[in-house]
RNA sequence: GAGCCUGUAGCUCAGUCGGUUAGAGCGCUAGUUUGUGGCACUAGAGGCCGUGGGUUCAAUUCCCAUCAGGCUCCCCA
């Protein structure tokens, strides 16, 4: 074999038939169980207009400044969708969804992508899943997103996780919050990292997120944003954590969370997993009360969450949780000779209208290479045929598990998987 | 953007202290009673030993560069 001229870009990947299954597997839950939500699929394209994202996600989040693919072609600006929130909030603007009525329970499965340097849980495309819930700002909207995030999780049997929430406040929480923070920043600014040195001004909550060894002792006696919630921001995060213990979701406060896109606002939660390694956030959402406006619609809060399947799929590889039964066929039909073989193709169609999935031969070999293929293929049956068979319209089925045959007439098949 | 590591068959990996035709296991193909799979046995196909340069009589092996990949930091799902 000839060493391939063609390979996939860094950090994309081929889902090959073997892994196929268990994408399946996992999508299958997912719409499963967003049906038992009332949640709604959407689907939009891959790539959006830059602007919108650059507005949507933050100038100067991680995300826009270096992990964008984006490209123009003729008048436009075409990036590649990083994530799917300020997409949805475009189409829900774009189309008008409030005037659907209620608030928009919307989920979503699809590809995203991130310039970013690959490593264990972490690609150039990716994909996630997700759930927004626009028009409502009922603390219901955040618990029920939590729900059927951890439902999902909890039905595959990761049991093996640590639910983090916060509030990250309201516009006006914050604004107080955030003088009182740089206040007591202020006099070890010299002492901070770096990049902390860069977010005082713009984004001093993101510096609470650091992992520089230089920033931790002030992180550590920072004033905490629970401690600056407005009323109304109190009371809606106190309302979550109340429906959460009425449905035994356990989790835990963490006062440091502050959530990467600049959109957020109040609830930020975040689930991680001991099981993934160095990247070790299964999914990770919370409110986003002015981003609908921020895109322009009507101020319309909302709240939604993504979670990342592969990171989903490393967990279940580390747990040994199959997701996906072995491949195999019904019926697998070994023809000997030309007549047979045309007897075989003509008559499979008849056993597939009936729901029994069945194959056959495809390459011309010997009975004993099609006994192979029917091995390897994982059949459940072998239809025999050849010139006798034919001749005497009865046939050799062969029970691949249990190694006996019976001579039976194709009417007699049939009823025989009528079972 | 930074650090560490790795490139030998489709896959997982040996190996050559530099020396003629480069190895295993798995997988693949064919055969072991001409119409019966799994087990076993036999045979076969399949490698520019990542690429370029240097040292040398001789390089897959040593040196340099380069490319590709993996892991980590950062960030995020």
């Amino acid at each position: 074999m000839a060493k391939p001229i063609y390979t996939t870009h860094l950090g994309m990947f081929d889902i090959l038939p073997d892994e196929s299954p268990k994408w399946r597997a996992i999508e299958d839950i997912i719409h499963e169980e967003a049906a038992k939500f009332n949640f709604e699929e959407i689907r939009t394209p891959i790539m959006e207009q830059t602007e919108l994202i650059k507005r949507g996600i933050g100038q100067l989040t991680d995300i826009v400044t270096k992990e964008i693919f984006a490209f123009t072609k003729g008048d436009s600006n075409y990036v590649l969708r990083p994530e799917l929130t300020a997409p949805v909030v475009r189409s829900f603007v774009e189309h008008h969804l409030d005037q659907r009525g209620g608030s928009q329970k919307l989920y979503y499965i699809g590809p995203m992508f991130r310039a970013e340097r690959p490593q264990k849980g972490r690609q150039r495309q990716f994909h996630q899943f997700g759930v927004e819930i626009i028009g409502s700002n009922d603390a219901i909207a955040d618990v029920e997103c939590i729900a059927f995030m951890m439902g999902i999780y909890k039905r595959i049997g990761i049991k093996n996780f640590n639910l983090k929430i916060n509030s990250v406040g309201d516009p006006e929480s914050r604004d107080t919050y955030k003088t009182v923070l740089r206040d007591y920043l202020k006099p070890h600014f010299q002492k901070l990292s770096e990049l902390s040195q860069k977010r005082f001004e713009k984004n001093p909550m993101r510096i609470l997120d650091s992992k520089e060894p230089e920033d931790q002792e002030f992180i550590k006696n920072a004033p905490i944003i629970g401690d600056f919630l407005n009323e109304e921001s109190e009371t809606h995060f106190n309302l979550i954590c109340d429906y959460l213990k009425k449905l035994d979701i356990e989790f835990t406060i963490d006062p440091l969370l502050v959530r990467g896109m600049d959109y957020y606002t109040r609830t930020a939660f975040e689930l991680t997993s001991p099981d993934l390694g160095s990247q070790d956030a299964l999914a990770g959402g919370g409110r986003y009360d002015l981003l609908v406006e921020e895109i322009g619609g009507q101020p319309t809060p909302a709240v939604g969450f993504a979670a990342g399947i592969e990171r989903l799929l490393i967990a279940c590889e580390e747990l040994n949780i199959t997701l996906a039964e072995p491949k195999s066929v019904d019926i697998y039909f070994v023809a000997l000779g030309e007549t047979a073989r045309t007897w075989a193709l003509t008559t499979l169609p008849t056993l597939r209208k009936k729901g029994i999935s069945a194959t056959m031969d495809y390459l011309g070999r010997s009975m004993r290479a099609q006994m192979k293929d029917a091995n390897r293929e994982n059949a459940n049956f072998t239809l025999i045929v050849g010139d006798n068979e034919l001749e005497e319209g009865k046939f050799t089925l062969r029970n691949m598990k249990e190694s006996d045959e019976k001579l039976l007439s194709l009417d007699d098949i049939l009823t025989f998987f009528d079972r």
